[in-house]
RNA sequence: GUUCCCGUGGCGAAAUAGGAUAUCGCAAUCGCCUCCUAAGCGAUAGGCUGUGGGUUCGAUUCCCGCCGGGAACGCCA
């Protein structure tokens, strides 16, 4: 890969450094100012003239060459051009030199990342408001992968606290077990509501739910079977899920396997002199680093969130030595997050820096906040389903002869509602909408495989032309550059996506691409008489395919090579 | 009340760790399939980037105030 950058900043006689020059050298915010540009105001200070001046007086010495082939002064920037077509061609050879891999590194070679993301709580449904947490953890932890990271993902499952109680008399009462095999969650949410409803009026099913709840605890037969079970009715229904969002865990460690592992991380902390009683609880203080006090232990003695995390952070730590641990929450939980991490430095770990929230906005509904209680939520896998079917009946209307069509349109429907949850900043909030979910046109999933499957397309058509070389001068228009430019900093995107734990940086990239490869496709002909002409611009197809690939891959997203 | 986050054309967003004329999509109107997939492409319309100051050669971006929206703030997770 030819560093330009690199090229000009050697060759530019400016009174700094050639690391600080490189670092202010840009691209263009448009190809007809140049490709690279070298902004003189910074250097007006140091050297007592007008940036204008400067820019023209460098330009004038700026001795070009084969890869800088033009240098303008406009308005205090000083403009290079360089060699398009080798530019062109050193990005293409690039990406087909990577053979569908452009964009890994080895930059986390030997190093380890835990996700913590997803995790589900048992007896919930798994709903829309799951689907960021899910999506944009997954996604890093493909983006980590390629970047050469040892990864870890881990569902660190909801399994673990009074509500479980509440179940076990829910489901005595009311359930059975043939009727929850049958519905699933659905069920088990049934009876977890039925409980709260019933409660007010029944105040012994609290005690009874608090005495089940303990029985758990020692561990007792009766309601040990019976957590397990809630837990596999609940797991098996998610994983059908995570099957269709091709999602994987390596841990499923949840808040129950912690359960027995708080003591020690507690003693730690006494030892420490960090834990101090305050009304009847035992606390943290975090006062002077402006934050309320970090709840440890009950006033009736038992553990609680923050306990969990900070036992799970430690025995991480130790079993996997992580470089980094993410964990992918919502951003409600910021204060929490904010709070377990200052104990873990106050403790001395010098880790707690390597532990990351990585928050991402709300989603509710258009009439208000989702409410599993209340059963007002959307389901993924009525979402996932709604999808599917429209990406069935397009394909019907549009290309009834597709082979594979309802696989295609799987690929289609579940890329569409994973794309939801990774086109955006994932701090943004979002309002639920199946007209915006179900909208497969524009920035979306489906435009981004319908361009993949584009090129395809061309490639497969394309007549085979022996003993003709390309003739690259076919690359020589906007149209071309545009694209190529932004297949180049694919690389880059992959690595800032890691960087900013912000899978959108890709997918903003490949919306870019495939629109410029749209445009690129509706102005030149590829399949055409020129045979060295359609070479040249068979390599610039295969590229794009290749990256809308990759960089689909990345997201967690299918790329069918038909629809 | 305190702390944190967000505020960009009707709607949803982008702007590479301050840079050149604020970019894209949806929705709207108008065009383009005897020609590599029209899930596409083009055109028109739509903006004082919430607001008032400040820093800077330059602010959507950084700082302060205000307004609007959201979240969190002790025995849930």
């Amino acid at each position: 890969m030819i560093d330009y950058k690199q090229i000009i900043a050697d060759k530019l006689s400016a009174p700094l450094d050639k690391a600080e020059l490189s670092a202010l050298i840009t691209e263009t915010a448009d190809d007809s100012f140049g490709d690279y540009a070298f902004p003189c105001f910074k250097l007006a200070r140091v050297m007592r003239k007008s940036p204008v001046q400067i820019a023209e007086e460098l330009a004038a010495k700026f001795v070009t060459d084969d890869h800088i082939v033009k240098v303008q002064a406009v308005n205090g920037y000083l403009n290079f051009f360089v060699n398009r077509l080798e530019l062109t061609w050193d990005i293409i050879s690039d990406v087909i030199a990577a053979r569908g891999r452009y964009g890994d590194s080895d930059m986390g070679k030997g190093k380890t990342v835990c996700i913590d993301y997803s995790s589900v709580n048992i007896c919930k449904s798994f709903h829309i408001g799951h689907l960021s947490t899910t999506a944009i953890g997954s996604a890093l932890y493909k983006i980590y992968s390629a970047l050469g990271y040892n990864v870890v993902g881990i569902n660190h499952l909801g399994d673990y606290g009074t509500q479980f109680g509440k179940m076990i008399v829910a489901f005595k009462l009311w359930g059975d077990q043939a009727t929850a095999e049958k519905e699933g969650v659905k069920e088990l949410q049934r009876l977890y509501v039925k409980f709260h409803q019933e409660e007010p009026n029944h105040p012994e099913l609290t005690e009874q739910a608090r005495e089940w709840f303990a029985r758990i605890e020692r561990g007792d037969p009766e309601a040990q079977q019976l957590f397990e079970f809630f837990k596999r009715v609940t797991l098996q229904e998610v994983k059908t899920i995570y099957d269709r969002l091709h999602v994987r865990f390596d841990s499923w460690n949840g808040e129950s396997f912690f359960n027995d592992k708080m003591a020690e991380p507690l003693q730690m902390l006494r030892d420490k002199g960090l834990i101090t009683e305050s009304q009847g609880a035992q606390v943290v203080e975090l006062g002077d680093y402006g934050m309320p006090p970090c709840l440890l232990v009950k006033s009736d003695g038992s553990s609680l969130y923050a306990t969990r995390d900070i036992a799970a952070a430690i025995w991480r730590k130790q079993h996997y030595n992580f470089d980094k641990c993410l964990y992918v929450v919502a951003y409600q939980q910021n204060l929490h997050f904010k709070q377990f991490f200052k104990v873990l430095e106050l403790a001395g770990c010098d880790w707690a820096k390597d532990l990351v929230h990585v928050a991402y906005g709300m989603v509710s509904l258009e009439d208000g906040a989702m409410s599993t209680r209340k059963g007002n939520v959307v389901l993924l896998k009525d979402v996932i389903d709604k999808a599917v079917s429209k990406a069935n009946d397009i394909i019907a209307d549009k290309n009834p002869d597709l082979d594979n069509r309802s696989d295609v349109a799987e690929q289609v429907g579940v890329g569409a509602v994973l794309f939801s949850a990774l086109e955006n900043s994932r701090i943004k909030d979002i309002v639920f909408s199946y007209d915006r979910i179900l909208n497969f046109d524009g920035e979306t999933a489906p435009y981004l495989q319908y361009t993949y499957a584009r090129c395809n397309s061309i490639l497969q058509k394309a007549p085979r032309t022996e003993g003709v070389s390309g003739d690259y001068r076919a690359l020589d228009n906007a149209e071309t550059l545009r694209l190529v430019k932004l297949i180049g900093s694919f690389p880059q995107a992959v690595r800032d996506a890691a960087l900013k734990y912000e899978p959108s940086v890709i997918s903003a990239l490949l919306i870019d691409i495939a629109q410029a490869f749209n445009r690129f496709y509706i102005a030149h002909r590829v399949i055409c008489d020129n045979p060295a002409h359609q070479i040249a611009r068979l390599q610039v197809v295969d590229a794009t395919a290749s990256v809308l690939k990759r960089g689909l891959q990345l997201l967690g997203i299918g790329a069918p090579p038909q629809m």
